[in-house]
RNA sequence: CGGGGUGUGGUGUAAUGGUUAACAUUUUCGCUUUGGGAGCGAAAGACUCCCGGUUCAAGUCCGGGCACCCCGACCA
């Protein structure tokens, strides 16, 4: 891609109402451009990294053999009353009306459709397990938007429902898609922790947060730096300062991001929407369900609360909008740009994911404050100085240090 | 929904009730410059959020809307 093209432009300040470190690099690297309170955006830089996103997660999930699927929005009444949630959600559904007066609900989950979508093709204790999944916008009538991209009214979420003949196979999968998660997490360069916390309505066990630990989340998770105790403040029994229940370490606290959620639903769904089986004693059971949700935009914003510096951020590879920055340092220069477009046409040949700052009148300064802004994991800087050595240099955006490479060297 | 705050070119700010709303940035053109948002010159860009009121005079004061941000309760 030549940076020339790139629909984007790049902002010196920021309003000074912003306040999420995410949201303020998100804005002058112009990922996200406002429409409204929590309404966002999302433009060619921010859309990629978005789809990166996306892609990992839909990879795992198909990895825990989930299958893609794609749900209306838009949501009968009747379908919602038949759980009693369509007065009872919270936070409240988004309501609206079709020109004849019937009415609908905007999606905040799916766990009706997709109970509905299962019944008619559950029969047998054969037909299960199975789990689907979708990567698709939800509407969540919120009193207040906060924080850029970590809370919005309209966002896109995977979520995967998985439908189970027997408790014991639910528990394993069940463990399967948390491991899923952390592997997800991992993958985005999100170190989190799963944390037990309470059900929220949606049932009345226990559930798993995904806790991605940081300075400016919404939630308060006690955790034990040596093992993998972590609970949500709201029902620790411990604190800051005590010894942790399973390894004696001293247990510290820390704000966090929720940034994924699993829910064992039982058969809280499965009963009002009649969905039953035939099991192997010729008995008709109930269907056990589970939820798992990953909010895409929330996840995006908290991997740049997570690995940033203070001239901008720095994604991680995985989800990068490019893999490689190629920045020559004055373009008027024969040489140099002769070797840049030789560089940059030989990787975009090898599929590498490039973004070439062709831009001509630009100086070095703002091409290199830009770069770092944006935060593409490696830069390779081609000027008069790195040519005279028959070399490009090369820096991590992560690291401090560059390193020259000799162009015969370059492994591309 | 309660509390607090803010609305001025694309962006960030300024303007004791008093000319033609200022500065920086941005964008365009020309020259110059090329390793950390370069310099000079010229130009573009605003019904000061909306409606009403007070006043000889309103960006400024008053009333009412609307929008946005922050704190609390809810959520991925």
């Amino acid at each position: 891609m030549l940076q020339s093209k790139l629909f984007y432009r790049s902002k010196k300040e920021v309003p000074n109402d912003i306040e999420a470190i995410s949201h303020k690099f998100l804005y002058r690297g112009d990922f996200i451009d406002q429409l409204g309170s929590g309404l966002y955006s999302f433009l060619p830089l921010g859309w990629r990294v978005h789809q990166k996103i996306a892609q990992v997660i839909r990879e795992e999930m198909l990895a825990v053999d989930g299958q893609e699927v794609f749900l209306p929005m838009m949501h009968p009444k009747a379908v919602w009353q038949q759980t009693g949630r369509w007065d009872k959600m919270s936070p409240p559904l988004f309501k609206l009306k079709d020109s004849h007066g019937k009415e609908f609900a905007l999606g905040s989950t799916h766990e009706e459709i997709m109970a509905k979508v299962a019944k008619d093709r559950i029969s047998s204790y054969k037909d299960l397990p199975f789990s689907l999944f979708q990567i698709q916008t939800k509407f969540r009538n919120e009193i207040r938007f906060t924080g850029g991209l970590l809370r919005t009214r309209e966002f896109a979420m995977k979520d995967l429902y998985s439908f189970h003949s027997d408790e014991k196979e639910f528990q394993s999968y069940y463990l399967k898609v948390a491991k899923s998660y952390l592997k997800i997490f991992k993958r985005c360069g999100l170190a989190v922790k799963i944390v037990e916390a309470s059900g929220e309505g949606f049932t009345n066990s226990f559930t798993h947060e995904f806790q991605a630990l940081t300075p400016i989340g919404e939630d308060t998770v006690i955790y034990c730096p040596k093992c993998d105790f972590a609970q949500n403040k709201e029902i620790a029994k411990n604190k800051e300062g005590d010894k942790c229940p399973k390894c004696k370490a001293i247990l510290k606290q820390s704000r966090g991001i929720e940034v994924g959620n699993i829910f064992p639903l039982g058969t809280k769904y499965s009963e009002p929407f009649g969905l039953s089986f035939i099991d192997k004693d010729g008995k008709k059971k109930l269907v056990i369900m589970a939820s798992y949700g990953i909010g895409v935009g929330r996840l995006l914003a908290t991997i740049v609360e997570a690995n940033h510096d203070e001239a901008g951020i720095i994604w991680p590879d995985e989800v990068a909008p490019f893999s490689i920055h190629l920045v020559p340092i004055d373009l008027k220069n024969k040489k140099i740009k002769t070797e840049s477009e030789r560089i940059y046409n030989h990787l975009q040949k090898s599929g590498v994911e490039v973004l070439y700052d062709d831009r001509v009148d630009i100086g070095p300064g703002q091409k290199l404050i830009e770069s770092d802004l944006i935060g593409i994991p490696l830069r390779i800087v081609i000027s008069e100085k790195t040519l005279d050595k028959d070399s490009v240099e090369v820096k991590e955006r992560s690291k401090k240090q560059a390193n020259l490479v000799k162009i015969k060297d370059l492994k591309i």
